[in-house]
DNA sequence: AGATCGTAGATTGTATACAAATCTTATGTC
DNA sequence: GACATAAGATTTGTATACAATCTACGATCT
C-alpha cells in the first residue's frame, strides 16, 4: 500500500524522521475531528494503515500525549483526550494568561511583512467565515495567533502556548457553530492587528486579554446549553 | 548486569513500563548533575547500562524531551539541555506568571495534614541549609512549591509548573551555592505558609510573586558575575 | 596548503519477532 | 440469572536485527 505518509517521506521534502511524519498527520486527523475525542488509537492498525511499523507510530503516540492531544494509558493504549468542561476552561484561562504576555514582547517587532500576512490570514478567515469551512477557520485562528507571538523570543512560551491553541482548537469550534463567535473574533482580530500597527501596545494586550476572555465564555455557555 | 532500573521493575513496585522507571532514573540523573548540560545520551551505551534494549530507552528520551529536560536532534542523537540566560530567565518569568495564580486557587483547600508536610519540608530544609545538600534542597523546593498548589484542580497548569520547576531547580542550585538565596528562601517560604495558614490569600499570592522574582534577579546576577 | 570527495566506523531510525499484559468470551458454580 | 473464572484472542511492551544517516579522517585534486 502506499501510504500518504510513507510517500510523503519519499518524496523527501518536508519530514526527517517517520516519527515526527506520522504525528503530524495523527495530529491533523485529531485537529479536523476525523478522530475524535475518545477515539482509540489502534497502534497494528495505524501501522499497518501508513505502511510502517509500530516503532515510529509510538513515537509519534508519545509525542501527541506531550502535547495533550491524545492520552496513553499503559499496556491499554492511547486514545483522543476527553476534556471536561473545567479542562477546557483551564486552556484558556492560560491563554489569557499567556498570551498578552507574548503579545506585548512580540508586537513592538512585527514588520510590514508580518502585517500583510496577518492581513492575508484575516482576509481568508473572513471567506472561510461566508463558506462555512469551520476547519480551515481553527487552522487559520492558530496561526494568526502564533503569528503575532513570532517575535517574542521566548520559545518555551510559544511550545506552550502552541499546544494550548491546537487543544483549544476542536472546542472553540464547536462555540463557533453554535454561536456568533465567528463575526465577533473577526472584528477583535481586524482591530488588533490595528492596535498592533498603530503601536498601541498597551491596548492591544489588553484587547487580546479581554478577546480569549470572550471566547472563553461564549464557549462555556454554548458548552452549558449543549447539556441541558 | 543487575541493574537498577531492570531490579526496580522486577521488584515490580513503582514502575509499569521500561520506558517509564527509565525516564525516572535518567530524570534523576539529569536533576542532581550526574548528567551536566550539553552531555550527550548515547542510546547503545545507556540501554546496555540499564541492561534494556534501545527501544524503551528512546522513549524515555522522547518522555525527557517533552518535559525540556533534553534536546533531540533527528539522526544525532540527545543531549542534556543547555539554557541560555534568556531562557532561564523566561523559566521564572513564565513560573511569576503561573504559580501565583495556582497558590490563589489551591490555598483555601489547604488542610492541617497540608500543613504538617509542608512544615516537615521547611524544616528538613532548613537540616539540609545547614549540612549544604544543595541536591536534596532542589527536591525539597520542588515539593514544597508543587504541594502547595495540589489542590488547584488545574492539572494542565501542573504538568507544565512541574516541568518549569524541575528545569530551573539546577540553575536554581547554582545561584544558591554563591548567594546568599537559600536562607532568604528559607524565610519567605515560612512566611507563605503562615499567610496561607492564616487564610491571607491575597498577601501570600503576592508575597509568592516576589518571592520567585527575588529567586531570578539573584540567579541573573550569579549568571552574570559567572561570566565576567 | 587548502578544499573536496569518499570511505569506514559509529550512531540513530525502523522492521520484524517475541513476551507480557489486557480484554473477550465461554463455561461452570451458586 | 448473576457472578466468578479460566482459556483464547487481541493488544501493547520490548528485544533483536537490519537499514539509513551522520561523523571522522584520510586520500586526491587544484
Amino acid at each position: 500500500m502506499n501510504s500518504p505518509i510513507a510517500a510523503g517521506i519519499t518524496k523527501g521534502l518536508a519530514h526527517r524522521t517517520l516519527a515526527a511524519a506520522t504525528a503530524e498527520e495523527l495530529r491533523r486527523r485529531i485537529l479536523t475531528g476525523s478522530f475524535p475525542a475518545g477515539f482509540q488509537l489502534r497502534q497494528d492498525a495505524l501501522a499497518s494503515e501508513f505502511g510502517i511499523s509500530r516503532i515510529p507510530l509510538r513515537e509519534a503516540l508519545l509525542q501527541l500525549e506531550a502535547e495533550g492531544l491524545i492520552k496513553i494509558i499503559p499496556h491499554r493504549g492511547a486514545v483522543v483526550s476527553e476534556l471536561s468542561i473545567a479542562e477546557i476552561e483551564e486552556l484558556f484561562d492560560l491563554r489569557t494568561l499567556l498570551e498578552p504576555w507574548l503579545l506585548r514582547a512580540s508586537a513592538p517587532r512585527l514588520t510590514g511583512g508580518d502585517f500583510a500576512r496577518l492581513e492575508a490570514i484575516l482576509d481568508e478567515y473572513s471567506h472561510e467565515l461566508r463558506t462555512n469551512n469551520v476547519i480551515r477557520w481553527g487552522e487559520l485562528n492558530t496561526q494568526f495567533h502564533l503569528m503575532l507571538y513570532q517575535h517574542s523570543n521566548r520559545p518555551r512560551t510559544m511550545t506552550i502556548v502552541t499546544a494550548l491553541l491546537q487543544a483549544s482548537d476542536r472546542h472553540t469550534r464547536l462555540q463557533l457553530t453554535y454561536t456568533d463567535g465567528m463575526e465577533r473574533a473577526e472584528k477583535e482580530h481586524a482591530e488588533l492587528v490595528k492596535l498592533c500597527s498603530a503601536q498601541q501596545f498597551d491596548a492591544a494586550s489588553e484587547l487580546l486579554e479581554s478577546h480569549i476572555i470572550n471566547v472563553k465564555s461564549s464557549l462555556t455557555q454554548a458548552l452549558s446549553n449543549l447539556s441541558r
